[in-house]
DNA sequence: ATGCATCGCGCG
DNA sequence: AAAGCGCGCGATGCAT
């Protein structure tokens, strides 16, 4: 049973749908929040709009759903895949549903949390009945060569938008205290707001001194260049990474102040004020933000939090963090989506070593590189070279991701195991092609396309790959989320095991640290779920690395 | 004042 | 332009 919430000129409406397809029952609805939390003992599946319009409110209100389509989400993947090309769903003009529709606002530009009293901030949808979108999708869905493949991923997806608002509600804990100590203790004390820090002044000061440059603002790379310049230091570049080439008394100082100065920049007290608030950090998690299916963040860079400052993340008196992360993912799902029975073997264990016993390469290191070369389509460097080492090995694995640049290089979709396909290429990349082969053709035009084609194979080599990670990681965090559910007998979130934190191969779940051990058990289990819903019964595994610990800076 | 491109760097 | 993929975000520098 389905129950479609829809937002109309007189209020809400709620229409039951049962699984053949057929309204039953049509109501208006007062309180929704009431509404569902009554409703939801006959466990159905909610269909909406847009989770980030519908589930915060009833998270608010104490209420939780086991789980939902996600419309909007839903029709971004039926509308592409070559699963369901032929639907009317994918055949329609475009329309409301494919408007490049904004998530609720949970936040103002300030920072501030939680728009959350009174109607949604977000404009409306236009013409757009989620009812009918929803038949729409059964249909095309029901039509579809594989139903199971494209119905498991609207599921999974949809899960995970039920996920990613439960995330932001429970809030990431965060010390003040130990940010703030963590800072100090690099920055020295908080500056008043516009001057540097002492040590950051400090290490500058060096630098200035032996690039015998007083007034360097090290932060305009132009300008640094300059500077070096005029030291005897010719770059192309000021990246770290270059610098650490060089031989200078001042590059060490720089080095050093780059790093502190990103630290203060990007996660220094600004960003304390702005986003932490009450104890927790509350990003916005976008579901489906990257082409690939990984999930976006929106607000305090949540999904790039260094490891400098994870020692902050320190989980509430009585309770552990249960950090989690799925070793090796991605050459792991490429074992399984290419049946490559050679590979999965490898990975019994350690899967590096597991290509190093193989005898495909020499050493932990190159099968590593190497593998990262197949999957992002390295051609020089040792990359390059290790990799047909690996194609003679593994050559279903080699040959899924080689056949998946080819097609990419001709122009083609490519599709990830549960059935997310990669966005054609645009009208730019198609012109560049046509011109190579067109009258006026010259050996730059014939270049400038043979470069966009291999840079397009390139993201599709790696589309399947990311791609059918990401669906494995969906799977492997709603099966937890069941699991956690079960183990907690429905109590509400924040007095029960609950994740908070998620980050493409690895999850954080915050619980009552008695609870810890089992916990970590599901979340083992969770990943066997995974494996089993993307591959069936192909011997490819997934360990997951497992540290419990009271501050996310004591995980790796 | 505000928008946009670029550089650089954090994460996977 | 690191050896290749995917992001978000802040500072700078230039254009409007």
């Amino acid at each position: 049973m389905i129950v479609v919430l829809a937002r109309t000129a007189d209020g809400v409406v709620a229409t039951t749908i049962d699984d053949d397809g057929a309204v039953s029952d049509t109501e208006m609805v007062d309180e929704v929040a009431e509404y569902v939390e009554f409703r939801e003992e006959e466990r159905p599946r909610w269909a909406w709009d847009d989770t980030s319009r519908w589930y915060p409110d009833l998270l608010t209100a104490g209420v939780r759903v086991e789980r939902c389509f996600d419309l909007r989400l839903c029709h971004v993947i039926l509308r592409n895949s070559t699963l369901t090309a032929t639907s009317q769903l994918a055949l329609a003009e475009p329309g409301a549903w494919d408007a490049a529709l904004r998530p609720m606002v949970f936040r103002e530009p300030d920072g501030a949390l939680f728009v959350l009293d009174g109607e949604p901030s977000a404009e409306p949808m236009g013409e757009s009945d989620p009812v009918a979108e929803l038949l729409l999708q059964r249909v095309a869905v029901a039509a579809s060569a594989q139903p199971g493949r494209i119905g498991r991923l609207i599921a999974a997806e949809s899960a995970g938008a039920l996920i990613a608002a439960e995330m932001t509600f429970a809030g990431l804990p965060w010390r003040a205290e130990q940010h703030d100590e963590i800072l100090q203790q690099l920055l020295g004390p908080r500056p008043s707001s516009g001057e540097r820090p002492v040590k950051l002044h400090a290490v500058l000061a060096r630098v200035r001194e032996l690039l015998d440059a007083p007034d360097l603002n090290p932060d305009s790379p132009s300008e640094l260049q300059k500077a070096l310049g005029r030291a005897g230091l010719i770059v192309t570049s000021t990246r770290s990474w270059e610098l650490r080439k060089l031989t200078h008394p001042s590059i060490a100082p720089l080095l050093e102040y780059k790093k502190l100065s990103r630290l203060l920049s990007a996660n220094g007290w600004q960003w304390l004020d702005t986003w932490v608030v009450d104890g927790r950090f509350r990003p916005t998690y976008v579901p489906g933000g990257v082409v690939t299916g990984r999930w976006a963040s929106d607000g305090g860079g949540a999904l790039q939090l260094p490891k400098q400052v994870r020692g902050a993340v320190i989980a509430d008196d009585g309770w552990k963090f249960v950090v989690a992360d799925a070793s090796q993912l991605e050459p792991r799902v490429l074992a399984g989506m290419a049946a490559d029975r050679a590979m999965a073997e490898a990975g019994a264990g350690d899967l590096y070593a597991g290509i190093v016993s193989s005898g495909a390469v020499e050493t932990r290191d190159q099968a590593k590189v190497a593998m990262l070369g197949a999957m992002y389509g390295a051609t020089t460097g040792e990359s390059g070279r290790l990799m047909p080492q690996l194609a003679r090995q593994y050559p279903k694995a080699i040959g899924m991701v080689e056949a998946a640049a080819r097609a990419g290089e001709r122009g083609e979709v490519v599709t990830t195991t549960l059935g997310r396909s990669s966005p054609p290429p645009g009208p730019q990349w198609r012109e560049a092609q046509s011109d190579a082969f067109g009258e006026n053709a010259t050996d730059a035009t014939t270049s400038r396309a043979r470069s966009a084609a291999r840079s397009w194979g390139r993201f599709t080599r790696n589309f399947i790959v990311q791609g059918s990670a990401a669906e494995w990681a969906l799977c492997w965090m709603a099966s937890l989320r069941r699991r956690l559910t079960v183990l907690s007998g429905n109590a509400p979130l924040g007095d029960s095991p609950h994740l908070v934190f998620f980050l493409h191969d690895e999850v954080v779940v915050h619980c009552p640290a008695p609870l810890a051990d089992e916990v970590a058990r599901e979340i083992r289990a969770a990943a066997v779920d995974a494996g089993r819903l993307l591959f069936g019964p192909l011997p490819v595994t997934f360990p997951v690395t497992i540290a419990i610990v009271d501050n996310y800076g004591q995980a790796k």
